[in-house]
RNA sequence: GGAACGGUGGCAGAGCGGACAAAUGCACCCGCCUUGAAAGCGGGAGGCUCAAAAGGCCCGGGGGUUCGAAUCCCUCCCGUUCCGCCA
C-alpha cells in the first residue's frame, strides 16, 4: 500500500507518478481513495468527541455512586446510555468506510522510482548491459531445443507428469533431477556469505499471500486449498517477506537478508497453450529467491546487490545473458524499480526471463506492517523490502541443455556445478 | 481430532467491573556518585491516529453484556501439556 497520507499532503505528485504507469483506472482508484478519506476522517472526529463525552459521563457515575448519590448517577448514566445509541451507529458508518478505504487502497499500485524508465509495455525496457557471454556464432548442435535435448538424454518427462499431475506439468530425471537439484544448492552455497537459510512453509494464509501485494488482485494465479484457507505460495518472497510481519525490528538488525529454496507454484491463468513444451512454463518450479528488509537509505544499493548477486550465478554457469531494466507501463503492481535478467537460449532462439529483481518501497511492508526504529529517535518507520530470483531453475535448466550442447548430442556440466553432481562432467545418452 | 490450562508493554509477570496505559522485576535512556566502570541513588521511557495540541484507539482477533470491560459472556485464532493419530 501507499501512504495514504501521500493523498493528502501531495496528491498531485502522486497523480502524476501514477500515470507513468499509463494505467487509466488508477486515476480514478485513487480519486475514489480521497473522497473515502475525507468523510472517515470527519466521521472520526464526531465520533471520537462523542467517545469523549461517554468516557466523562462514566467517570462521573463512577463518582457519584460512591458519594452516594445515586439519583444523580442514574441521571448520568440516562444521558450516556443515549449518547451510546449514536455513538453505534457512527461507528458502524466508520467501519463500512474504513472497509471500502481498505479496499480501494489495496489495488492502488506502488509510486515508480524517479530514475525508473518510462514506457508503456515490455517492448519500451532498456537494456542496461550486455549481452554477456555471447559467442560471435552460435553451432548447428546449439540450434536444437533442449526438450529434444532431454529427451534423447532420457532427463525430462513431462508426459508422465501430466499423467500424474495434468497439463503443465514438469518431471525431471536421472540427472536432469540431479542438474535441478544442484542449481538451488549452488544458488544458495553462493549466497551464504551474506544471507541467512531459510526453510519456509510453501503454504500460507490469505493475511500473508495478501502482504506481498499477491492478494487481493491476483488471486486468480494462485492455488487456493479452499477447505482449509490456505493457498501455495508463487515464490519464496511471500513467506520470507512476511517473516517478521507485525514486528518493530532494531535498526541494527538492519539490512535483514534473507534467502530460501522453495518450490514456487503459479495457475499461469490465462497462458494455456503457451510454452508447452519443454521448460519453460509449469505449474510448479523450484527456486532460490534473495531478500532483504532494510531502511529506505540502504535500499539503493541493496538492490544493485541483489542484481550483482543473481548475475555472478548466471555468469559462473558460462550462460549468454543480458539486464533489462522494467519500464513503469510493465512493472509490477508492487514494484518500485525492477530489473530482470535474461538468458539467451539459443535452441529456441530467445531471451529467457530467469530472474527478477525489485525493490517494493514501502509498499509491501507496510501491508505486512513490518517497522523499525531509529536509534534516539521517537516513534517506528515502515521498512523496505527487496527482493530477487537467486536463480529460477527451469530456464537455466534449459539454457544449460541448449548452450553447452556439444556436437555429439551430450550436453556439458558447467565446472561450479560438478561438485553438486557426484562429478559429472556431462549428460549423454546411454 | 479430544481434554486441560494459557495469550497483558522489549522480555518476565501482577491485575480479574469504576482514575489501569496498566504494579513489580530485568533490560533500556538521562543525571548524580566514580579516575573510569559496576553497584547504589534520583529521574525518564509503549504503540497507533491527528500538521500539532486536545481528543480517540490499543491488554491475541471479532462480537456481546454494562453508564463504564484487561477484568464478565460468546466465538475464532494461536501457544503449552496430556491423550489419540502420524512422516
Amino acid at each position: 500500500m501507499i501512504d495514504v497520507r501521500l493523498l493528502r499532503t501531495d496528491l498531485d505528485a502522486v497523480r502524476t507518478a501514477q500515470a507513468r504507469r499509463g494505467k487509466p483506472d488508477v486515476l480514478a482508484q485513487i480519486d475514489a481513495a480521497v473522497a473515502l478519506d475525507t468523510k472517515l476522517r470527519d466521521l472520526t472526529a464526531e465520533r471520537d468527541a462523542l467517545r469523549a463525552r461517554v468516557n466523562d459521563l462514566s467517570k462521573q457515575v463512577g463518582g457519584l455512586r460512591k458519594a452516594g448519590k445515586n439519583d444523580e448517577a442514574e441521571a448520568v448514566m440516562n444521558e450516556s446510555r443515549a449518547l451510546g445509541e449514536t455513538e453505534r451507529q457512527l461507528q458502524a458508518d466508520f467501519d463500512g468506510l474504513q472497509a471500502q478505504l481498505r479496499d480501494v487502497m489495496l489495488r492502488i499500485p506502488n509510486i515508480p522510482h524517479v530514475d525508473a524508465p518510462n514506457g508503456g509495455s515490455d517492448a519500451d525496457n532498456p537494456v542496461i548491459k550486455g549481452p554477456v557471454n555471447m559467442p560471435a556464432a552460435f553451432g548447428d548442435h546449439q540450434r536444437v531445443p533442449h526438450w529434444e535435448t532431454a529427451t534423447v538424454l532420457g532427463i525430462l518427462d513431462n508426459e508422465r507428469a501430466t499423467k500424474i499431475a495434468g497439463a503443465m506439468f514438469t518431471m525431471q530425471r536421472g540427472l536432469g533431477a540431479t542438474l535441478a537439484r544442484a542449481l538451488c544448492q549452488f544458488a544458495l552455497d553462493q549466497n551464504a556469505d551474506a544471507f541467512e537459510e531459510i526453510r519456509p512453509p510453501s503454504l500460507v494464509t490469505t493475511a500473508t499471500l495478501t502482504a506481498t501485494g499477491h492478494l487481493p488482485k491476483f488471486a486468480d494465479d494462485a492455488f487456493a486449498i479452499e477447505r482449509d484457507d490456505l493457498w501455495t505460495i508463487p515464490t519464496a518472497e511471500v513467506p520470507l517477506t512476511s517473516l517478521y510481519a507485525g514486528e518493530v525490528l532494531d535498526e541494527a538488525q538492519l539490512p535483514a537478508r534473507l534467502m530460501a529454496y522453495t518450490p514456487c507454484y503459479r495457475r499461469e491463468a490465462g497462458s494455456a497453450g503457451r510454452d508447452t513444451r519443454g521448460m519453460l512454463r509449469a505449474h510448479e518450479f523450484d527456486k532460490v529467491e534473495i531478500l532483504a528488509i532494510a531502511t529506505p537509505e540502504q535500499s539503493p544499493t541493496l538492490l544493485q546487490e541483489l542484481v550483482g548477486r543473481a548475475e555472478a550465478l548466471i555468469a559462473a554457469l558460462e550462460l549468454p545473458y543480458r539486464i533489462i531494466e522494467i519500464c513503469t507501463g510493465d512493472m509490477g503492481g508492487s514494484h518500485h524499480r525492477s530489473f530482470d535478467l535474461e538468458v539467451y537460449a539459443p535452441g529456441c532462439d530467445a531471451w529467457l526471463e530467469v530472474s527478477s529483481v525489485s525493490w517494493f518501497s514501502d509498499y509491501q511492508a507496510r501491508r505486512a506492517d513490518i517497522r523499525f526504529k531509529r536509534h534516539g529517535q521517537k516513534g517506528t518507520e515502515i521498512a523496505n523490502t527487496l527482493n530477487g530470483s537467486a536463480l529460477a531453475v527451469p530456464r537455466v535448466w534449459a539454457a544449460i541443455l541448449e548452450n553447452h550442447r556439444q556436437p555429439d548430442g551430450s550436453v556439458r556440466i558447467p565446472e561450479v556445478l560438478r561438485p553438486y553432481m557426484r562429478g559429472a562432467a556431462s549428460m549423454a545418452s546411454k
